[in-house]
DNA sequence: GCCAACGTTGGC
DNA sequence: GCCAACGTTGGC
């Protein structure tokens, strides 16, 4: 089991909107490290989302339901794209400037490489992240 | 193949 | 809205 984490504008697509549409192909990157990400993906590994710009913020736990395919939404096939559903939303978010406090989550792809969209979330900063987040496990 | 210029992302 | 950081492009 491995995790993730993925951004994405309020304005463009919403936590509120992926849940009441209760699945959604994350197609539309055209970023090569974010495709490595989105190619190691494994059908139930467990996504982290972000909301970027406004909020700043990760909102919810996602879960992917497909692994990579072409992305639908270009003609070139050396781009892919993956299904994901809504789990559950965080008890509380747990902001940006919170997990740049957090020593611990220092090295955290979030901090340290920001403008990355699909990113790797290691199994400690996962557990770090759902107690500052108030789930208990 | 290097690197400067440019465009985009995203935090503030 | 500004600007820093970073990825991509293109000239040489």
């Amino acid at each position: 089991m491995a995790y993730w984490l993925v951004k994405s504008e309020p304005s463009v697509y919403s936590w509120e909107q992926f849940t009441s549409e209760k699945q959604t192909i994350w197609s539309g990157v055209r970023n090569y490290a974010a495709r490595i990400n989105l190619r190691a993906m494994k059908k139930g590994d467990e996504v982290l989302y972000y909301h970027s710009n406004e909020g700043v913020e990760i909102v919810g736990i996602a879960k992917v339901i497909k692994e990579a395919y072409q992305d639908p939404t270009t003609e070139d096939d050396r781009w892919v794209a993956v299904d994901l559903k809504p789990v559950r939303k965080l008890k509380k978010s747990v902001p940006l400037e919170i997990i740049k406090k957090e020593k611990q989550l220092a090295n955290m792809d979030l901090v340290r490489l920001g403008r990355l969209s699909v990113q790797t979330v290691k199994e400690e900063e996962w557990k770090m992240i759902m107690q500052m987040a108030g789930e208990g496990k």
